[in-house]
DNA sequence: AGCCTGACAGATA
DNA sequence: GTATCTGCCAGGC
């Protein structure tokens, strides 16, 4: 594995604030991978470190996987959500 | 080497 | 709104 860029992945999410979330492209983006589903890889990797749940899809919601546990967690943390469990990005995004 | 899969995103129907 | 396809990169077999 090229384990550069996942430090960098778990050095970004790390640095997410309670409430506040982003997407995996967004996460591509700030690290430098070459696409977002690399994110996900790494997060389900080495996810278990870091607050996977704040980094989630373009529209707002998880894998059906993590659905459940995100949704939690999030809820826990006072993140805006909207109706159905999905997560109001427009407010929770996170500039970074 | 080739082929399939995936915690994705964007476009299209 | 949902369903499906394609492009992307890395990993497993």
């Amino acid at each position: 594995m090229a384990a550069s860029y996942v430090e960098r992945v778990l050095d970004v999410v790390d640095r997410v604030p309670a409430g506040r979330v982003l997407t995996y492209g967004d996460v591509a983006e700030l690290v430098g991978v070459a696409g977002p589903r690399q994110v996900g890889r790494v997060l389900a990797t080495w996810g278990d470190a870091v607050a996977w749940w704040r980094v989630l899809r373009a529209d707002g919601t998880h894998a059906p996987r993590l659905r459940a546990e995100a949704t939690r967690r999030l809820r826990a943390e006072g993140t805006p959500m909207r109706d159905g469990g999905r997560v109001d990005l427009a407010a929770a995004r996170w500039a970074g």
